[in-house]
This record gives structure tokens, sequence and C-alpha cells, in this order.
DNA sequence: TTGACGCCTTACCATTCGGTAAGTACTCTT
DNA sequence: AAGAGTACTTACCGAATGGTAAGGCGTCAA
């Protein structure tokens, strides 16, 4: 069962790092999740940064597969450009934790830019670049202004759910349910209204 | 002349903190930038949440004047909106560590809600969902339909301006600069199509 | 039965953290 | 000249950090 153990220390690692930030998240404290003592942690993954790289590949390898099944399917190239953002921002809004830690990562993987798995957004990002550059019409527009607008919807989709905290605490409970309830919506309207002007 | 010693640290700070966030800069860390002791610093500002609370409250003045002579015009509330989020992005994006520290408060202020002027960005905030709310047509769309909306524009906006070591890592400066080349462009586009879809 | 291995512990380490205490050097006021 | 206040130092402190060393304990194979 030791690989039962190893994987609650990755999920517990997760959830501290997504909620701590790398240095604000201690072995220590992961491993008292488990009622472990950061030994225990070491002895599976040997030390803090080998942990952190373990839980970054499990979140690209999930990031990629909700794209799978979308690009398998015979949507045209504009609506899977919408699928494929609203995809992630399910998973975001899902999965909060990978939301926050992907965030945190967009943040400091300047400084710890010789960690390995550092690009591992790459192909899902040239995945949604070449989403926008399949639609017709905008064959015309560089792959500059395509990531420029890929980076658009990401970022639209993404910051949202990672601002559940800050916007229950500025504005309460009820507004955050009313806007969560209709923001995937008004990201498919967002979308779709800038691919048709 | 203590008063630029203090802005010194200040500035300091609000670099170190948006590069490596709260518990990854070091009070010793900031002094060493103006070649003093951590003493000095503790000496201006108490402690480092002090420190860390300055620098919050520079940055959320500097934000709200960005938006000051935009709302005293005398624009479309379509425009207006157009040209709040543009403002802000060009805050962001000449000023990456406000860009940066603003996202890191965003992940971390559930934590730490309790600090003084942890709401510093509900005036801003409501003043674009007022702005969309003034849009003919949209008058009848619930507030927090509104702060979908906006949220989705801020994000747009703000992921990208903090996007740039992690973009020139993955796809190199030609690429980069291209894309911000035309962002702000793009953004005007978005936001215009979205209002007149 | 013995040895190896996986899993986890206690004990310990140097380093760094934020913060306190006390004192030095300098300027300005009276 | 005396005193006060500002700006900064060195010298500490306890706590927490990531990590090492060594050993205990159970299981499983030979």
């Amino acid at each position: 069962m030791s690989d039962t153990t190893r994987d609650q220390f990755i999920a517990a690692a997760r959830r501290l790092f997504a909620e701590r930030g790398f240095y604000g998240a201690s072995i220590a404290a992961i491993a008292e999740e488990l009622g472990l003592t950061k030994q225990a942690l070491l002895h599976h993954f040997g030390s803090k940064e080998k942990l952190y790289g373990e839980v970054l590949l499990e979140l690209s390898q999930q990031l990629l597969e909700s794209t799978r099944e979308i690009t398998e399917s015979d949507r045209g190239p504009g609506e899977q450009l919408v699928e494929l953002v609203v995809a992630q921002y399910r998973v975001h809004i899902d999965n909060q934790d990978a939301a926050r830690l992907i965030m945190r990562e967009l943040l400091d993987n300047e400084q710890r830019a010789a960690r390995v798995g550092n690009w591992y957004l790459k192909p899902y990002l040239d995945l949604l670049v070449d989403s926008v550059l399949a639609i017709e019409g905008t064959r015309t527009i560089g792959r500059g202004r395509a990531l420029a607008l890929v980076y658009q919807l990401l970022g639209a989709a993404h910051y949202f759910a990672v601002s559940q905290p800050t916007l229950t605490n500025i504005f309460g409970t009820a507004l955050y349910t009313q806007a969560r309830a209709c923001f995937e919506e008004e990201l498919r309207q967002l979308i779709r209204c800038r691919l048709a002007g």
C-alpha cells in the first residue's frame, strides 16, 4: 500500500502548495496532514522540490486530458476553441487547488526556470494557438496575435476561477454565486462575439 | 532624508515581494538591497507585515489614480469601460511588479483576511461593475452577471501582464514581442465585440 | 533462521526566519 | 555645552526551515 501513502502525500501537497505557495507550505505541515513525520515524506520523495515536481506533473496531465475528447470530436474550429476554453474553466472551477497552483507557477517559474517540467504548459498553449489559427478568416493573423487572443481568453477563465475567496470576501456569497451561475454562459458569449467580430 | 530611505525600502520591498511572494522575500534580503541591515528596516516599519501593508496601500492608490481621468471625461459608457480596462492593462504592463503583487494578493488574501486594507480592490471593482451596468441595453442584466463580465475583462488584461517570464521562456522573445505589440488593440477589440454582441 | 528491503521513527544538524535589546554615531534644539 | 531624537549598528533569541544519520519494526524470500 505504499502507493496509497505516496498518493496521499501528493494530494496533501497539492492542497497546501495551492493554499500557501511553495515557500509557505512546509514539508512538516504536509506530512502532518497524514499524521506522519516529515522524514516519512522525505523517504518517499527525497526532497521538497521533487515532491513539488510530482504535483506539477500530475496537474499538467490533468489539464491535457481535459482537451482530449474535444480535439477528437468533429466540431468546427470556432466551436472547438470555445469548448477548449470552457473546459479549462471547468477544470479550474471544479478543482480550485489546481487553478491556484498553476497561477502560482505562472508567478514563480521565472526563478525556478531550471526545474524539470517547467514548460509543461507549452503543449497545451500550442494546442490553443493552433486552434485559433485554424479558424477561417483568422488565417491571416500572425501567431503572435493568435497568442494574444488565446491568453486573453485563458485569463478570462482562469482569473475568475482563482478569485472565489477574494470575491466572496469583498462582495459576499450571494453576489459571487450569481456571478458564478452565469459565468460559463458569459464566457461562451465573450468568445463567440470575438470570433464573430 | 529619512523619507528617501523609507521610500527606497518600500520600492525594494515591492520588487522582492512581487518576485518571491510574502514568505519568499525575507526582510534581510530587502534591507540588503539598500546595503542596510534588517534592523534598519524594522526601525522604519516595525514589522514585516506593516511594510507589506505600506506596499499594498501605495499600489491601491496607484490603481485608483489610473481611473480618475477616465471617469472624469465625457466618454460614452461603453468606451469608458474599454478605457478603464485598457488603463488597468497599461498600469500592469508598465509596472509588472505591481501586477504580480496584486495577483499574489488575490491568491493569498484568504488566509490573511484580517489584514488591514484587505478590500482595497473593492472601490475599483465597484467602479467597473457600475460602468458595465451604465451601458445601455445591459441595464437588464443583474449585478452578478455584470461582475462576471468585469472579471473576464480584468482577467484577460491582468493575466497577460503577469506572464511575460513564462511566455518568453516557453515561446521565446520574438513571439512574445509580437503578442505584446498587438495585445492592447486585441483587448479593445475583445471588449467592443462583447459589448456589441 | 537469517538477511534484505520497505516504511517509518527519533535524534540531530546548520541555516534562516522575524523580532528584541542595547548601544553608537550624528544632527538639531535649547 | 547638554540633551533629545533620528538612523542605524552589533549581539542576541526562540522558533521553524529543509535535510542527514541511524535505527526500529514488520514482511517476505532463500
